[in-house]
DNA sequence: ACAATAGTCTATTAAAATGGTAGGGAATAT
DNA sequence: ATATTCCCTACCATTTTAATAGACTATTGT
């Protein structure tokens, strides 16, 4: 399951990308209108921020903003960001490997079948984008 | 990821299934040969039981053994019974639901492909049996 | 210059989850 | 009876998660 973390990180980022229009939005905004911990949802932007992901502004008239149009800002690189590996298994993990202590990975079967699971997975997250996860109305 | 509860449930399994044939395997050679704290492979193997999964006999000659065939265990029950839900998000979950607190799922688009992510890691993991991961010598 | 605004940064905390341990109890085989 | 082996409950240490506190820095408007 994915974290609170990464959960608000996607409600904050679709909130930004449906408001993309009226320019730096305050995080204090963000934080009513999504109904987040003002100043957990702080921290999570900083970290999105050095990600390369926003852009910020201090001072009046500041805020935060998306540095990228939606549709290039993929789901698997949020979710990595702030949660770490996507695989289910280490031995598995493409950004994340390590080594399985007490299995061999060539003729580990579980091996396999996690890589199989791993590919589906990314199949879909590194194909979407924000734009594909905006509210409709 | 899975947890090091699951990925031990696995390695036990697999060597369960591999000396099915010499009747009840004792925990302490499952913990000695697959490396897994003896106490703490305890627990496991007492959960996998109460889940109908294993058997288990006491005294001499006592041990665990699979009640079913290896083909007929399914990867996602393992994870679901020791790991919880498979899905990435509470609402999108089929085995423990949860209603998210701030957004409303008809128009989540969040919802929409964190169905299919679980619904392409449910293709895998529903249809690959404890048979599919065993060792292959 | 200076006050107000708004993000930045570091540290702390409470609660839960994780991984592992301890030790006695109950059933079974010989 | 006794040795064997699983069963059960409780406990513990560490890490992670979610959230909070408060001081600091940069920017803007007057």
């Amino acid at each position: 399951m994915l974290s609170k973390k990464t959960q608000y990180a996607f409600h904050a980022l679709t909130y930004l990308a449906e408001n993309q229009d009226k320019g730096p939005i305050l995080i204090s905004e963000i934080s009513e209108m999504r109904k987040i911990s003002l100043k957990f949802l702080e921290n999570i932007l900083l970290e999105l921020k050095k990600s390369g992901i926003l852009g910020s502004k201090k001072g009046k008239g500041g805020g935060y903003y998306l540095i990228k149009p939606p549709e290039e800002i993929g789901l698997a690189k949020i979710i990595r960001l702030l949660d770490g590996p996507i695989a289910l298994l280490p031995c598995v993990s493409l950004n994340y490997y390590e080594k399985c202590e007490n299995c061999q990975e060539e003729i580990c079967g579980l091996n396999v079948v996690m890589s199989e699971v791993r590919d589906n997975t990314l199949k879909v997250l590194e194909n979407k984008s924000l734009k594909d996860v905006l509210r409709e109305y």
